[in-house]
DNA sequence: ATGTGATAGTTGTTTTTGCAACTATCAAGC
DNA sequence: GCTTGATAGTTGCAAAAACAACTATCACAT
């Protein structure tokens, strides 16, 4: 008879765990700033990166385009993004953030970091880096699968 | 200047590695039993502990009451669990699988199980088990901080 | 130039979720 | 017994997600 203990089962154990610090931090960028998490990591990307478009956004954060194209849809009206015309392919715009979105931006990082730094605290000083390094091997090990 | 790496962040690299193996796996009961994450979840708790109460799925997975409540409502109308009245407490009812329900049980827990083998092969061998420590440990860490 | 297939992003629709409010029951003190 | 506060579970509603279908543009072969 095969066993299947969920407290041992990666994928729960895994998604758990996100659902766990996501709902922590995302009372931070919500109840303060109005952001839902895929605004937020649009943001967080356009932060560290200029001038990019929407696809690259969803390569770097493996998010669906149509959360994307909503979330820049909101960040946009919120005046935080803007987009340029990009002349080489009509069919995509380069997003940056808006002086306003720096702002909003740097106001948020240090919360995160902080928020990391507890974290980092409560753990062994080096199981933050020992997870990312497993996570990495993880995800490279999930793209070979084939899709369901 | 802070710098915040997204690729870096702990909560980011956790949700997205969770989204990613979550869509691999969702694929298998979905389209082959029509269960969604939460539903699959109850049975998987349910087939390895008999004669519980909603609320303790709710401890177990740490998933909303409301997520618990509509799917162990659907698993009814499926035939697949079972209510029993809680003589001691007539809040609750008692729940556990039918037959129907085990036999659905044990055709998707080999799927699981070849899945996590797949994995296990894709990655180091102690890798999981690593993973799992870790989380553990992220787990206790987080229960620690005050709600957001 | 034109047709074909791919890609960027958007929109519409249906499912899920999350949250708050609700019912029913319980437990404990008075 | 009757209040008060807590707990088990359900329901209604609004926000968010998933999925498919769509427009517009591009790249490239004919």
């Amino acid at each position: 008879m095969p066993q299947l203990d969920l407290n041992d089962f990666l994928p729960y154990r895994l998604s758990r765990s996100a659902a766990l610090i996501s709902r922590k931090l995302r009372a931070i960028y919500r109840r303060k700033y109005g952001l839902t998490v895929p605004e937020w990591r649009c943001l967080a990307i356009l932060g560290t990166e200029d001038n990019i478009t929407a696809s690259h956004i969803c390569q770097r954060t493996d998010m669906h385009k149509t959360k994307v194209s909503r979330a820049i849809q909101k960040l946009a009206r919120m005046k935080v993004v803007m987009r340029v015309e990009n002349p080489t392919d009509r069919r995509s715009e380069f997003l940056s953030l808006t002086p306003r979105g720096k702002t909003l931006f740097n106001n948020i990082v240090p919360e995160m970091l902080a928020f990391e730094a507890r974290l980092a605290n409560a753990l062994n000083a080096s199981d933050i880096n020992h997870i990312l390094t497993l996570l990495n091997r993880l995800d490279k090990a999930l793209a070979n699968f084939k899709d369901g």
